[in-house]
DNA sequence: CTGTTAGCGCCTTCAG
DNA sequence: CTGAAGGCGCTAACAG
């Protein structure tokens, strides 16, 4: 340890330093440092390098707030998903991540935890720092989507994904809710179940309200008549779905086949199941939706819908940034009508079914 | 629809309103606003409720970066977690995040991917942000800890949890993880278990040193003679878990039980035990740490240590906001040696054992 | 209680 | 290629 040293350590909060100080200890301008750093090319080499020494040695850190006032745009986009405790939305945003990392954006990452204010809460929060555009998925509550339409009324691009609504013209990515519904149901019959209970989500989720669809058309198809009695929606909390499924197999004439809205609901249902000491799926067959990480842990295997979450997160941060450079290049971008982009599942058959 | 409305709709990036907007709408000065919208007491409580009023009005919305860069406080602390897909973490964020929320306090959340590449440039980006400290879990990768160090120097006041370092005087908050160990070893042993093989974690992190330490402590304290081939580091990535529990299994004396670094690990392991059909817990037994959702649902269920989560993350945020609080008071609170709070766990035994 | 005046740190014309 | 000047939106003394 040298002394005479200025103990910086000591000193709270030492100010960071600015581009002042490395253009005072280089006795050249902060505009100059300021394109230095910045890489643009209308710079001399030498001095470019000086600086880029210079701000190394003097561990300088660049300000985001101050460059993000000065410039109006921050290079980041927020995202809002309504929980992170599914593999789901964690998978979704690494696809997100990923692609907007490769092009220099960063992402500030938002969880509403399914409620309605929350979710408004973080959309005010995204707009005052003032990201250059939002990726959201909305929680189970909202039926009021203002607080999306502010993001549109202040010229903020916005993305849905998975959770969307028809209530605003924004591009949109999902998977095909209905189409795969209709494919397990369907194949649930063809392999001889009958009276199949479906445990829906809420009906505020467009997710909801497809499967539930797909669910009722793939009956009809298939000639089966639909049983209002076995088909319940509950609000997604773990903890009741023990109360529906038991209700299920307490019926005089119980389903011989259980699709669930999601892995979790699945893999909670096959809990009570096995306490009923029934066999699955000789007694009663179990699908779920979405291919959870513990979808293949259990025993049974749980037959589901793979869906293609980073691909999803990719497409979905693909999209926010045309939107960015649209808005950019022309003042009526919002007017025109915003695609939806419908990405396929794929049928997981395995032991559960 | 009125006409003769200016049509705001199309114009793109509308100029946010600012508070000169509304000061001037309103006839006063700029000042007069933003006291009134900071809550400040020496407001005449008219010129305040006309403040809000015209804010609402106006749609104004605060803008976070220039707040930030006057005030040099932004009220944003970073979190740096390696992953996100187990449910370890995103349990722990909730809990930081609702104990920030209740403080006024917000978090922007990096993954680092259990990159140390990228942990780096995180730190840098929080940094950049301003944030006014850090909550961290480093990867597993991290062997050099100056990313964090730069954090101290720049007076940011930092905490870690869970993937803590002993490089680094700072607060932590970590569970038992050496007595959880030997706990549960000690345990398989009581249970008649002799040939206990652990699957242990990289060795840079301490929670895997310490695992490693309660397992064989607890061999010692019972008289078993450890054996080298039955332990086992690696590196997380769980598709190699299928090669090592094979290993194990292959062994010419294969052990009557496994435990494992972490419940991914275990599950990963229970697959792999049961494609060679052999029973668990009466061939073999298995054991895992952490409590994650699935160790619940699978067959045999999973014996685990469960961790407090939400209570790690809300101690780790309040040790934060007390060392903010230290920094701003005291210039000299990095000297200081720091806390390092130690949570209990739970052993859950479970079927697989 | 309110207006005025300086910045916060950085970028971006506009001259040279 | 470089410097000077003005401003991004907001806060924080300092005077009244």
């Amino acid at each position: 340890m040298r002394t005479g040293e200025i103990s910086k350590t000591a000193s709270m909060k030492a100010k960071q330093t600015s581009i002042i100080d490395i253009a005072k200890a280089l006795g050249v301008s902060k505009s100059t440092v300021s394109r230095a750093l910045l890489g643009h090319t209308n710079v001399n080499d030498e001095t470019r390098k000086a600086v880029l020494h210079m701000s190394a040695q003097l561990d300088y850190q660049r300000n985001t707030l101050a460059l993000g006032l000065a410039r109006k745009k921050t290079s980041v986009v927020g995202i809002i998903v309504p929980e992170l405790q599914s593999n789901f939305f964690p998978s979704v945003i690494s696809g997100i991540e990923e692609f907007l990392r490769k092009n220099k954006y960063r992402s500030i990452i938002c969880q509403s935890g399914e409620s309605y204010e929350h979710e408004v809460e973080s959309v005010a929060q995204l707009l005052s720092y003032q990201v250059d555009g939002i990726l959201a998925s909305h929680t189970y509550e909202t039926r009021n989507f203002d607080h999306f339409r502010q993001v549109q009324r202040k010229g903020v691009p916005l993305v849905m994904f998975n959770r969307v609504t028809d209530q605003l013209n924004v591009p949109k990515v999902v998977v095909d809710d209905y189409e795969a519904a209709f494919a397990m149901v369907d194949f649930l019959i063809q392999s001889g179940r009958r009276r199949i209970a479906h445990l829906a989500g809420p009906d505020a989720l467009i997710n909801s309200r497809l499967r539930l669809k797909g669910y009722l058309d793939a009956l009809e198809k298939n000639g089966v008549e639909p049983d209002q009695r076995l088909i319940l929606s509950y609000d997604l909390s773990i903890e009741k779905v023990k109360i529906y499924v038991k209700h299920f197999l307490e019926l005089e004439s119980p389903p011989d086949a259980i699709f669930c809205i999601n892995d979790p609901t699945a893999l909670a249902a096959m809990l009570v199941i096995k306490q009923k000491n029934l066999r699955i799926p000789e007694d009663i067959a179990l699908a779920g939706f979405s291919n959870d990480f513990s979808s293949d842990l259990v025993t049974p295997t749980l037959s589901t819908v793979a869906q293609p979450t980073s691909e999803i997160g990719r497409e979905a941060a693909r999209l926010l940034l045309e939107e960015m450079a649209a808005s950019s290049n022309d003042s009526q971008w919002q007017e025109y009508p915003k695609e939806t982009m419908v990405l396929k599942t794929r049928l997981l058959l395995r032991e559960s079914t």
